[in-house]
Formats: structure tokens, sequence, C-alpha cells
DNA sequence: CGTCTTTGACCCGCGC
DNA sequence: GCGCGGGTCAAAGACG
């Protein structure tokens, strides 16, 4: 399973409490954090300082994951990183399908009726990685629907929702076309479960470290 | 055969 | 009303 696994100061010493530390708060509820002492790095060259790790089952034993930009609470229904602001028209069908009947037939109608109450609760953040994969292991399995081109970027937008079955959480990867090597994976929703696998990936440890920084349980 | 990806079509919100 | 952009659906194909 998690061979080639190596950790880092962060995990040995999560520092939990006080983790993730503000740098400043902006209006729009964007939230940056200083993740300075705690860079990620995913390399086989152990030789790094700021220590490493291996995506779990990784066969790029050689990626250099690396957070590269601010990591952004997007619980407000539009967000901006570096600039590029990101709109959250999301169509829910969703959280319906979540807790109620097995029958998805909603309407598309009745599902833009709940779209505005429900896109200002959905949990969402953002964060952006130096990678050379799009997608990384994060201990949950997630199915693509879709990919779409989006305007002033010439990289595609996946979309890709977890497979654990009642689990409605959803992330979107995209790379910036300013900077091919920079990922942006915005997460939506909370898991309603454990990970499906043992992995201390730094994806993972972001989207706890999230959570509970917001207060999920 | 089950699971996942691909991809065109469709839907919706929004601005003009 | 119309066009555009973003998000989702679902059929078809690929893959293990």
């Amino acid at each position: 399973m998690d061979n080639q696994m190596m950790f880092f100061p962060f995990s040995s010493s999560p520092p939990l409490s006080t983790f993730p530390h503000h740098q400043q708060q902006q209006s729009n509820d964007i939230v940056n954090f200083d993740f300075g002492s705690v860079l990620l790095h995913a390399n086989n060259n152990s030789s790094s300082s700021t220590a490493g790790l291996l995506p779990a089952g990784s066969a790029t034993s050689s990626l250099q994951h690396e957070i590269v930009g601010e990591m952004v609470n997007t619980n407000v229904a539009g967000f901006s990183i570096n600039g590029t602001t990101t709109t959250s028209s999301v169509r829910e069908n969703s959280s319906s399908q979540a807790n109620s009947d097995d029958n998805n037939t909603v309407s598309h109608k009745q599902m833009g009726s709940d779209l505005q109450k429900k896109k200002a609760k959905k949990h969402r953040f953002a964060f952006q990685t130096r990678s050379q994969v799009d997608i990384l292991d994060d201990g949950y399995r997630w199915r693509k629907y879709g990919q779409k081109a989006v305007k002033n970027n010439q990289n595609p937008r996946s979309y890709y929702r977890c497979t654990h079955q009642g689990c409605n959480v959803k992330k979107q990867v995209q790379r910036l076309s300013k900077d091919e090597s920079i990922v942006v994976t915005t997460y939506e929703g909370m898991h309603t479960h454990q990970i499906n696998k043992c992995t201390d990936n730094f994806e993972q440890i972001l989207m706890n470290q999230m959570q509970m920084y917001n207060g999920f349980n």
C-alpha cells in the first residue's frame, strides 16, 4: 500500500491547533494561508530539508508537489484565485441525492430553484499546487463526470465526484494557463465517510486541515 | 462484466 | 429574447 511514504515535520508534529496561519483576511471571505513553513514536497530525492512524501501508490516517484498559491475559502458563491475570478454557478442535484429518495428524478428546474440557497451553504475551498499530475491521490475515489473548456484558459477543467454512495463531494481540477505547472483544485462539500484507503499524501492532509479550520465534523 | 473516461448535448444563470 | 459561459447528464467506448 503506502510504500515509499516519507513524512515530514508537518506530519510528525502537525500544528493542528495553529494551522493554518492567517496572513490576512480579505473582505470577500478570501483567506490566505501561510504555507511557508510547511512546504509540502514529494520527491524521491529525500535530501530536501523540507522533507517530503510521495503519493500513495503513485508510480511517479519523481513528482514534485508543492503548494504554490493561497488556499481560498470559497464558502461564498464567487471567489478568486490569483486574480482569476471563479464563479460557482453550481447546479445542485445533489444533497437531495444524499439524503432522500433513491429515484433522483428531480427536475432541472427544481434543482435550479434550490441552487441559490445551496450554493451559499456549500463548503468550498481551493488551493494551488505545482504538480506534474492533475489528479493526486487523496485517499478518496473520484469519478470524472465532465470536462469543459473554460474561457481564458487553454486547459480544460475537469469535474469529479466522489464515488462513495451517498457522498456528494465534488472537485474541479484545472491547470493555470499562464503557468501550466500549477494545478488549481477546488473542493465542494464534505465527505460523509472515511477515506477508502490509508494514505497520507498532502492533498488529504490539506483537506483535513481545511475541514478542521472550518469547523467541519 | 463492472467501473471509469470521453464527449457532445443539454440546462441554467447572467449580461446585454 | 438571445448568446455566452459554466456545470451536468448520459450514451458509448475503453479498460482491467
